[in-house]
DNA sequence: TATATAAATGTAACCGGTTTCGCTATTTGT
DNA sequence: ACAAATAGCGAAACCGGTTACATTTATATA
């Protein structure tokens, strides 16, 4: 392996000035430059990236945490596709992806730890929960963080989100232009800052069309399939029924319209169902489901875009990105 | 952040014995190993590994090649599982992946500069094809690196495949059992490794069943939902058509089902298809899809196993990992 | 008791870069 | 023509660990 010594050696300069060279500084002249350079082609050099870690305290890498508290039951089709779309953004300005592969920080790593292990410049953050006690320390660490579908900031810390309010009261208003009144819900997790601003764009919307919230249809779907399932299956028994349900994920849509059928039922003649996100199996299942899409490559464009301003501009505070969302009509929705 | 030469100084001892405790080597006394862990619990220190890795050249990290040569239009349900499998695996031991960002490798960067670059122990590959000229001097290295799905030996190099000819075999066996005679095949990629062993399969198959092969009946369908579909579009002109089709991928399975559908025709009744893989949307897609299922997560398990043999045993010729497939019977096929 | 042997620890080089600071030689200004 | 500024370069420290080798101290052996 060439290392910058044997450049020197060859160009029988010091390696100062071999750095210097590499690194685009002034102060060498035209012809020593051309020189060095010609030596560094070819020879095929180039810089070992972990010694430069080390003196910099850069790494030209990116850490992704990705907890799986969602057990949605799918492999995580929705973080995959953002992450996808940072690969993506990170790959044209040469940065890689650290996939931090325990799945029990906490106990015996906290967030921190790992980054400065790996020296990670920045470090994406998806499905953590807000009330994650090891997420206070990283917020007020320096170590710039971007956190997906929550709003955390803090010192070095920002988000992208997409607008779920908007979302939820996209769908309800699309439900109630095919005629729907009664219109159900089925909740991802409570305590998750996403659930939250759905919930409340659906209690909005209602208000704004004077349908009366009504809390016996609003069930709790643990955003995996078989929660949409086991939720749907209860809401079944009730003797006044929603005709429509707005899921607030593709995956219990999925499960809700597995209950439905089984239970003799049809979607959408019988229920209308709407979700939340537009994974890849929403286009697949049948009937196929209207849903509230998700840009989630532009979710991992943005997140990149912020956490190389924070490192590259050394900005503490940045304005989160908030996404559109948008409708996708699709099969399982029809009007009353 | 505290520093090894903290440590020291604080246990009134040299770098060198507290490297000892940290990397459990014997030569250090009870008493002062006792110390210095304390005063290490005390002030949280870990050692940093970027330091660590520049003079060990090793760091417990593990790289990821995805080359995008499939495109098959969903965001590559199989690789991203086998990752799954990785992650899980290598969890457990302590490493952590590095995921290559840039998709155009071999022009300015080769795979093993890449690996140079970040001091990854070893690497996987997904989705290479053999005849790339890059991989030769990858395979010639030493580099532990494992392939998936590609039969590419070397040194420090091995692989892991599925075992494509049983998996055929099953399928027409399967398609036979039904009452099949007449049984297509939509090619992946013909110059994959893949697509020669499930090609090949086929044959023995028919052949064993006293079926003639008859080349007219075998379709490309690159690997992608989109070719599938046109595949099947082209078979459907044919005067004479096959009663069944063998896709050797479930992307291509389903857009040969969407083709068939559109045509007017109906799975299974007027077409048995079965796919290769058994990827998520396989599940979904109504009629759901019989497929010959890979065990993917157990790919990238595999993976990690070959790999860490490799790294930490210095183990240069592995043998392979071949893992048995599986019929998994849905809704799109049936008797005839 | 002197000596060989083993146990415990330290010194210093090394991994491959970057960076501060200082030195020399050349320009520039007046 | 001389001081001041600047361009071009190198020596050496540094980043935070590991490790070959030397050295000291304790224990065993004769």
């Amino acid at each position: 392996m060439t290392t910058i010594k044997d450049i020197a050696k060859i160009a029988d300069v010091s390696t100062t000035t071999v750095s210097r060279v590499i690194n685009n500084y002034p102060d060498v002249s035209d012809e020593t430059r051309k020189k060095i350079n010609e030596i560094i082609q070819d020879k095929n050099y180039r810089p070992n990236s972990v010694a430069r870690s080390l003196s910099t305290s850069k790494s030209n890498s990116i850490g992704v945490f990705f907890t799986d508290h969602f057990n949605s039951g799918l492999h995580h089709p929705f973080f995959r596709e953002v992450i996808y779309g940072m690969e993506k953004a990170l790959g044209n300005k040469g940065y890689d992806i650290v996939y931090f592969t325990n799945r029990h920080w906490g106990e015996k790593f906290s967030y921190i730890e790992k980054c400065e292990d790996r020296n990670v410049d920045g470090v994406a953050l998806m499905g953590v929960l807000e009330d994650d006690p090891n997420i206070k320390k990283l917020r007020e660490s320096n170590i710039p963080s971007v956190f997906v579908d929550v709003d955390i900031t803090g010192n070095f810390s920002s988000y992208v989100i997409s607008n779920n309010i908007k979302g939820s009261k996209k769908a309800i208003q699309y439900l109630y232009e095919l005629g729907h009144r009664k219109i159900g819900m089925l909740m991802g997790i409570d305590t998750s800052k996403t659930s939250q601003e759905r919930l409340k764009g659906y209690k909005q919307a209602l208000k704004s069309l004077n349908i009366p919230y009504n809390k016996d249809w609003v069930f709790d779907g643990k955003y995996s399939e078989k929660g949409g399932y086991n939720a749907t299956m209860n809401m079944l028994k009730l003797k006044s029924r929603p005709t429509a349900i707005f899921c607030q994920s593709d995956g219990m849509a999925i499960g809700a319209m597995q209950a439905i059928e089984e239970s003799g039922l049809k979607v959408p003649d019988d229920f209308s169902i709407i979700g939340f996100d537009d994974i890849e199996a929403s286009r697949y299942v049948k009937p196929s489901l209207t849903t509230i899409a998700q840009n989630k490559e532009k979710m991992g464009s943005s997140v990149s875009e912020l956490l190389i301003k924070m490192i590259e501009e050394k900005k503490q505070n940045i304005d989160p990105i908030k996404l559109p969302v948008k409708l996708i009509k699709r099969e399982s929705c029809c009007e009353i």
